[in-house]
DNA sequence: TTGTAGGCGTTATCAT
DNA sequence: ATGATAACGCCTACAA
């Protein structure tokens, strides 16, 4: 049976009461009561009961607070769907989601929304711009008593307790590696990123050309465009590009826009000539696969980022369980039409 | 507030022990008060609180029991890291795992082994053959009030309350879909099987063969060979067929075997002429797709398995939430060099 | 600074 | 057949 903390009280000849107050740091202990207790507690190998937790939780609901920067982005329904599903999991623990959400890179707006939730909850999984301010309001946070999470895109130097998304740089090279097998490692390749300012979007770009110039050295990138994640600002510059070289044979999607560069191809009467890997998959990416126009799309699997990021939290907040950071590198997926699903 | 036992017990004017004995059927209860208390907890929509049950679960542990056909196949390696993982995490919930494991596939084996844990788990996760004997060992057990979920095999016709794995006939449509964009569609295909015993190989092998006719005519199987899992034997049998079919530009390895199969192409001088497609990720596959040998490999998240199995039977245990079925078929993953890790 | 006591929701036991 | 009560481990008042 495990240790309890009467267990604790009773070897230290002291009340409950006291033991709870070292353990859960609510000072008001004379120094040396609480070094026994924290001696003996080691010493038994003491782990809370989450159980018990999570019912004398029921009076003070736990909250857990989630900032995304989600309004107008498709790929993160699949996020919310499962920090929904996670959220049906952990209610009758008496713990509790408040989710917002935001549009656009607006650093003031983030931390006035930070600000608003701030009260009212215990932890926070925030999807992050990677500005300084936002990293000082972590480290805010975190003295408070509120841990903070990362989601899919991470603040390296900041006082974030634990990160979960994808590795970029793999995305890019998975990207790279299948266009290497598909095209037998021959190909002109057009590049459709989102924006360079999201760092995610330069590293899947990096990543692929890594792979092209190390195993591939038949695959050439002969130009790289922006969709500013805008499916007419793509369908614009793909059909430019397009023009520009006719010896396109093969294109990458980086972000969003999807929609817009397939559109430009399909105009231009390329569709059989040119191979075109996309990221990610939203409804639009998963039809235009259906009608073979894109071949295979690498994922990041946001269903399993929502869920997971809600686990962890309640994890933390019930068992007191820190996320290890090495367990939440979602890994990439290729997806081709025959196990989209 | 979630609507509590108490709650229920103050509306129907009745004891809360009352209240328990109906709702967890235990019986000695008058079928007028029995009716009025499943009334009312209906009408006010009762759902068991998983934190005060595993509070009180604590005295009389749960067991889980789990009975693997995995000695001697590395498959299962992962799966049982999975099925850890989530131990560790339900541990403090006072549920327990007893995991149990045989080599080979006898019926009698399986059916001695199940008694032996019989009485002293409440749920068993099963790694079934597919046999009437099992089929009414599980109905047996269910009369018993120990739930059954099958796991990674299934008997479709047979009282499990769930089943979890993936679907095997995606798994070959995924391999074919892959090969057809690797190949461009043309290739004359050798494919190397477990053995024919096996329900999940030949469903791998109708899946591709249906992405063949229907997508790919220029894709040809021209021989068919058996490995019984061994390494030796694969070896042999894929040395023949090659010097049968000189004209082999694909190999389909759907189960076991991945290294003798290799090292029947190798020593035949043919690495470079032949597309190899793999199942499953062993450390040995690892290796070969390391070297450049195997293209690719199609996995059933094994660790994913494992975890999810404990999951769900803890949750059936502790928060009464019975297994959905579609969610619990395994998505097949494309995995190449890059996107291993 | 420390101790005590009651309650979170469920289950088991003992008495009625 | 039913009721009363005491656990399970933790937290939080309030009392000392």
């Amino acid at each position: 049976m495990a240790v309890t903390i009467k267990q604790i009280a009773q070897a230290c000849n002291i009340s409950r009461g006291t033991v709870d107050r070292v353990l859960n740091n609510r000072g008001k202990v004379k120094p040396e009561t609480e070094q026994l207790i924290r001696e003996t507690a080691n010493r038994l190998g003491y782990v809370p009961n989450p159980a018990g937790k999570a019912l004398a939780a029921q009076k003070k609901k736990y909250v857990i607070g989630i900032l995304l920067i989600s309004e107008g982005i498709r790929f993160y329904d699949e996020v919310i769907a499962g920090i929904e599903r996670a959220e049906q999991e952990i209610h009758s623990y008496g713990v509790g989601i408040l989710l917002k959400t935001m549009r656009g890179y607006q650093i003031e707006r983030q931390l006035e929304l930070i600000d608003e939730m701030k009260d009212q909850i215990q932890f926070l999984i925030l999807n992050p711009m990677n500005d300084e301010r936002i990293a000082n309001k972590i480290e805010e946070l975190t003295e408070e008593g509120i841990e903070v999470l990362t989601i899919n895109t991470d603040i390296e130097d900041s006082k974030r307790i634990s990160h979960i998304g994808c590795n970029y740089c793999k995305s890019g090279e998975t990207a790279a590696g299948l266009l290497g097998l598909v095209t037998n490692g021959v190909a002109k390749i057009g590049i459709a990123t989102g924006t360079p300012m999201l760092s995610g979007h330069n590293q899947r770009i990096s990543g692929f050309n890594t792979i092209c110039k190390d195993k591939y050295p038949g695959m050439e990138i002969v130009d790289i465009i922006e969709t500013n994640d805008d499916d007419i600002c793509a369908y614009e510059n793909t059909k430019e590009m397009l023009c520009k070289h006719t010896d396109i044979t093969a294109l990458y999607i980086v972000a969003a826009g999807t929609v817009g560069v397939c559109k430009a191809v399909k105009e231009a009467g390329l569709v059989d000539k040119i191979t075109i890997i996309a990221s990610d998959l939203i409804p639009e990416t998963r039809e235009l696969i259906e009608e073979g126009i894109i071949k295979a799309t690498i994922c990041q699997q946001p269903f399993t980022q929502g869920y997971k990021a809600v686990h962890m939290a309640f994890q933390y907040l019930i068992s007191n369980i820190t996320p290890t950071k090495e367990l939440n590198i979602i890994k990439n997926e290729i997806k081709i039409l025959e196990n989209m699903n």
